[in-house]
DNA sequence: CGATGCATTGAACCAGCTCAATCCTTGTGG
DNA sequence: CCACAAGGATTGAGCTGGTTCAATGCATCG
């Protein structure tokens, strides 16, 4: 199960040509620690999940590019998005032996993959990996707490602008070309439907806002799921403030 | 600012008699390890800052007895509860230079404090202390998912339900007698008010709750503050939480 | 072309909010 | 010891934002 029913690419792994051999958690390892690491690339098509809730964790993986949906199926069957996760995002740690959650690709994925014994090991071989996992992890919490105060108290609009937010700011440190200079061009990488369970609430609500959204001319529809984005600041003043 | 305006014990720290020091984080250092990260125990009284939004980081700490409450301030001003921290969390990690939350002692509190500085070198020097925070952060990280999506999807009832059933599984992990064999006292860290900020809900929906709740039978009132739960197992399934 | 899946729009309903009155509990001063 | 103030907690009544249910629109694909 996992990963292995996936198009794996074993062909050794270009390090010096990745993305984030820069920005990315692995900045911090000579050559001859990264070959310890034992990665490998891999690329993961669309919608198919890279591991799932309960699985055995055999190994972790850097997202290289497209997005990644973390989701959780409650106790009545639903399935539930808790979060994405972009470039450089680490992916998977958890020192438990179980995933608590399912890692599904929200896009075309490319992930860089680090076999679990081994990278623990590295980890303790490698002080200043360690710790800037940590920083990550740690970033990360602050950013769901974020979203948990925007889940607790904002109104409807309110965290469909912010999603919007959310998802330009992702895509400008991802992408390359925000799509022109005044404004930005965002891939959504959900359905309207997973989009509204993310956000906790429905598909017609998400739906009614992001017509008002563009009735505003806060934002306008390429297609259902490509949307342009013409001044973010005005957006982002709408995300929080408005009523 | 931060913890200066406190009770501040010199004493050399009794590591030996420490609750945490089995269970909690410093339980991979030796003796020798311990006395580098210059800990220094705290006394806090209940409503006092141990650090604000803002503030230059300047340590970290363990939570050895009571409860911490973490807030953030919204750009309308409001104080808005984001987190609760029983022993033998960790906190106020951070790879930043300043708090983005403030902590608040929700009780009489006692803290295992650790300068900033020492303490990020001994991590780097001993792998078992970062991994095994590390460790501690993604759990947190985990626990703040599930949080999420408690506030997403659940309804009142259920979110006032879900956190007596946190308050008593933190209770039963830091207290050491459960009031009874049948069945958990609770002593309620918060107010009604600040209860149901952090749930998002109004003060009143939370009394509602509350007293649905004990008409079901399911909680008793020692006094506003106070609560017994008569069965946890019970409760746990009104509130619709796994396991 | 119809079929299938996603998206938008409309109308009625209800959980949780707002506003407002009342009821503790606790502490303070006469 | 009682009175009374003050802050927290409970309860009630109406309002509203978001859900539910249902119909329609609009692509893509065999």
């Amino acid at each position: 199960m996992s990963i292995q029913n996936v198009l794996a690419e074993r062909n050794s792994v270009k390090c010096a040509a990745c993305a984030n051999r820069h920005g990315g958690l692995c900045g911090t390892l000579s050559d001859g620690q990264l070959k310890k690491a034992l990665a490998r690339r891999r690329l993961v098509p669309e919608s198919l999940a890279i591991f799932r809730a309960g699985d055995a964790v055999d190994c972790y993986a850097s997202v290289v590019s497209g997005v990644v949906k973390l989701t959780k199926t409650t106790a009545e069957g639903e399935h539930r998005v808790i979060a994405l996760m972009y470039p450089p995002e680490f992916l998977g740690y958890t020192a438990a032996d179980g995933h608590s959650y399912s890692a599904i690709a929200a896009t075309k994925v490319e992930l860089c993959a680090y076999p679990r014994a081994a990278f623990r090991r590295l980890l303790l071989e490698c002080p200043e990996l360690c710790q800037r996992l940590l920083d990550y992890t740690a970033r990360e919490l602050d950013r769901c707490r974020d979203w948990a105060l925007i889940l607790a108290n904002k109104s409807s609009y309110e965290r469909v602008a912010g999603f919007f937010v959310l998802v330009a700011r992702g895509a400008q440190s991802s992408q390359a070309a925000p799509c022109g200079k005044r404004g930005t061009c965002l891939q959504l990488p959900l359905t309207r439907s997973e989009l509204a369970n993310y956000l906790g609430l429905t598909l017609e609500t998400v739906s009614r806002n992001i017509t008002k959204l563009r009735q505003k001319g806060l934002i306008e529809l390429r297609s259902a799921r490509e949307i342009f984005v013409p001044d973010l600041e005005r957006l982002t003043l709408d995300a929080s403030i408005e009523r």
